[in-house]
DNA sequence: CTCCTACGCCTTTTT
DNA sequence: GGCGTAGGAG
């Protein structure tokens, strides 16, 4: 059986009773720092010690960087036999179950992937065919309820019948979404396209479609499975686990890990109950929690228990840091965004010399990715290195994005964006109002753009055009054609000569244009990169170093997923990019109310939890050193604001910090006296009138108006200043007396006139 | 058809 | 402050 199990030495009580328990129902719950990639990694290692087929393991992480690096550290204990564990993302793993499965529910199995931009792109393409009025029915808006239909296991025909969400779309004015849905999902079949919730809600539709052929198979096949970062799975993801899993008679071999404090992705449609309630799904359940934290000292790890204490749904769990007391937290006092990031590359240099922290030691995180700026210019004056994640990713950029969709065309040449992306550039005379004729036909006939264009000489359409459209044909033709003949590399090349792509851009002698250029060439080298890496991907898809296989990587590749490059150099991200890190030294930047917490959080129900919890991750980030800081005034949108210090930084306990909070004091809001904190001289001063919240009753919207005192369950007392909007929707602006000015809908804030 | 300018929305966070 | 889109002129 067991043939050399010494991992199991390193390992505390928990983790060691965590990695060993292999049957049944498992939750994990993990502290941060506590140890968890070594129990998940060490789990699979054991499961395959313990003779079971490394296929018959399925293990789902969100990011590939996540997955590499447990597949890797496996590897290290059973050897290559680990090459046949099913270990990836959920979307990628998912990819690859959809590509052989996929006639079974209508799709090639060349479909192509759409990210983000193409979706918008296509519902707005949508949005204007229908003659809807961009503005009310805007794509992001859109998309959010899309995506969220998705994810809730709601397809376009339950949308246009579920009078629920019918009634909310009428009362945003935006009736014609459950129509814009049914059109978007038409359209992205036709184009063989899936998007990246369509990967997860596509598998679901396949198992749940197709019980004897598919479902048993994969239930057969997965005899354990492994989900990382349980706190993040939506309900469309659990779903799917929960049919692979639960099934009269199975072993519910299901080992869940995560950390309920850490749950940050409610706005992609995560949600924490699945952690919380999975208890109660799984009777025989072992539960075993990781509260030795490994990675900070005392003081931080205090911060971060007393801070997230101050939430209401969470696993109770008491984190312990074996550390060492270490250093207090530091806070930076600024009183301007510019003065914040002068300070923090000052402090920066100072714990270069003085604790001998290298550049990649150091973390700067802040909640916008705008925030940036500011921090690149001084960190550069100072002669410190540094690298910004995040922002707009390699793939996303133009020039990239136009390779890539010739290549995608010569894949699938029914995918409609990639096709609207390139078909006019470089410029062949195809024009916009040509190809809205072109569009309007296809349409017409259910087909493809595609389809239309590759018989253009059936149809009536200026000479002069056909012939430019039968030039752009013939070129994705010939790519295809050598599909299997040539690697993605020399396709790729193929795509970037023979369109005059190249060409184009180099013509544009500006900067941003030989950027561009060498942006293709470096897009050029790493597919040159992956066609020649050795690395079996997985043993089912083996034979992926296609074209097919290249772009899936690339469409499902994140910022996340590089690798931390061994230059020395700082690191700035969001908060969200941060999970899973650790460094000495970590600097927290802009906390700011409406910032960090995010304005937008607070005004939606939970959301000012979801943000503690994203300040309890960034906290936990630190090994030693960490440093706070909040600016009064910074630019936003181009002009100056003044705000005030966040919230979160009394809840972290004074007796952590290094210095005195005495920041709240005096008003630090010039043009409007009352906008900032009035906390009062000290923080102590919590003076929060309390609110009887068990017989708390909203007063009629008729009884709302300007000048009367009300109470709002969360913000506390407060006066109306301004009533605005239709009735029905009005907005009130209400002075708060504790949080500050808020404009408030009266229909969903529920205020009571006292 | 293509190029240029004006304006409007925006910023949370991302697989 | 910046990007993408609409709308007009060449």
């Amino acid at each position: 059986m067991a043939t050399d199990s010494s991992y199991l030495d390193g390992l505390n009580d928990v983790q060691r009773k965590a990695v060993t328990t292999i049957n049944g129902p498992v939750m994990v719950i993990a502290g941060p720092g506590s140890g968890k990639t070594r129990v998940l990694t060490y789990r699979i290692a054991h499961l395959i010690n313990e003779g079971i087929p490394p296929y018959q393991i399925l293990a789902l992480t969100f990011t590939n960087k996540a997955a590499a690096e447990m597949k890797e550290r496996i590897a290290a204990v059973v050897g290559k036999k680990s090459n046949q564990l099913w270990a990836g993302t959920f979307h990628s793993i998912f990819a690859r179950i959809l590509r052989y499965e996929a006639e079974k529910i209508g799709y090639p199995s060349n479909f192509t992937i759409y990210d983000s931009q193409d979706s918008k792109s296509l519902i707005t393409t949508i949005i204007k065919e229908m003659n809807l009025d961009v503005k009310t029915y805007n794509v992001n808006g859109v998309f959010n309820r899309i995506s969220n239909a998705k994810t809730n296991l709601i397809s376009s025909k339950m949308y246009a019948d579920n009078i629920g969400l019918r009634t909310q779309d009428r009362s945003s004015h935006r009736p014609k979404i459950a129509d814009i849905y049914r059109a978007y999902a038409i359209r992205c079949k036709r184009a063989g396209a899936m998007d990246f919730d369509d990967l997860l809600y596509q598998t679901y539709v396949l198992l749940h479609k197709n019980p004897d052929q598919v479902l048993e198979k994969y239930r057969d096949k997965f005899k354990y499975v492994l989900v990382d970062e349980f706190q993040d799975t939506n309900h469309l993801q659990y779903s799917i686990i929960k049919k692979l899993v639960a099934f009269p008679n199975s072993p519910r071999n299901l080992c869940v890990v995560g950390d309920d404090a850490q749950s940050i992705y409610a706005f992609r449609g995560a949600t924490i109950d699945n952690i919380l309630n999975f208890q109660k799904e799984y009777k025989n359940l072992k539960v075993y929690k990781l509260e030795q934290n490994y990675r900070s000292t005392n003081f931080i790890v205090e911060a971060a228990n007393q801070l997230i204490s101050k939430n209401n749904k969470q696993i109770q769990k008491k984190i312990w840091s074996s550390q060492g007391e270490g250093a207090k937290i530091k806070l930076i006092k600024a009183v301007s965004d510019v003065e914040e990031a002068k300070r923090i590359a000052e402090v920066i240099l100072e714990q270069k010399t003085r604790n001998h922290l290298n550049n990649s030691d150091i973390a700067i995180l802040y909640r916008t990715n705008a925030q940036s700026r500011v921090f690149e210019e001084h960190l550069r004056r100072h002669n410190i290195q540094y690298k910004v994640y995040g922002g707009l990713s390699f793939y996303q950029r133009k020039e990239i994005k136009d390779l890539l969709a010739y290549l995608k065309l010569a894949v699938n040449p029914k995918d409609e964006e990639a096709l609207k992306r390139v078909i006019n550039f470089p410029k062949r005379a195809i024009g916009n109002s040509s190809l809205d004729k072109i569009k309007a036909l296809a349409n017409q006939q259910s087909q493809s753009i595609w389809d239309i264009l590759k018989d253009i000489g059936k149809y009536q359409f200026p000479n002069r055009l056909k012939t430019a459209i039968t030039k752009f044909v013939n070129i994705v033709v010939s790519m295809q054609k050598n599909l299997n003949v040539l690697d993605a590399y020399q396709l790729a090349v193929m795509a970037g000569d023979k369109t005059g792509l190249i060409a184009t851009y180099q013509k544009d002698k500006t900067i941003e244009g030989m950027n561009r250029v060498e942006n293709l060439r470096e897009l050029l080298n790493g597919i040159k990169e992956f066609v020649e890496s050795d690395e079996v991907i997985e043993e089912i898809n083996s034979d992926d170093k296609s074209l097919t296989g290249y772009l899936q990587n690339v469409m499902l590749y994140t910022d996340q997923d590089k690798d931390n490059d061994d230059a020395d150099r700082v690191l700035m991200m969001s908060v969200h990019a941060s999970k899973g890190l650790e460094f000495e030294s970590v600097f927290v930047a802009g906390l700011e109310k409406d910032l960090f917490p995010s304005k937008m959080a607070v005004e939606q129900r939970e959301g000012i939890d979801e943000e503690r919890r994203l300040f309890y991750v960034a906290i936990t980030r630190a090994k030693r050193f960490l440093c706070l800081s909040f600016a009064r005034t910074r630019y936003r949108f181009g002009n100056m604001v003044t705000s005030s210090p966040s919230n979160f930084l009394e809840e972290i306990g004074e007796e952590n910090l290094e210095h005195a909070l005495n920041i709240m004091s005096r008003s630090t809001d010039g043009r409007n006296e009352s906008k900032g904190p009035r906390l009062g001289p000290t923080l102590k001063q919590r003076a929060r009138p309390r609110i009887d919240v068990d017989n708390f009753e909203p007063s009629p919207i008729s009884e709302i108006k300007i000048g009367k005192q009300v109470e709002h369950l969360r913000f506390g007392r407060g006066l109306i200043k301004t009533l605005e909007g239709a009735k029905g929707n009005e907005v009130a602006t209400v002075l708060f007396e504790e949080v500050g000015e808020k404009r408030i809908m009266i229909k969903y804030a529920k205020l009571k006139v006292f």
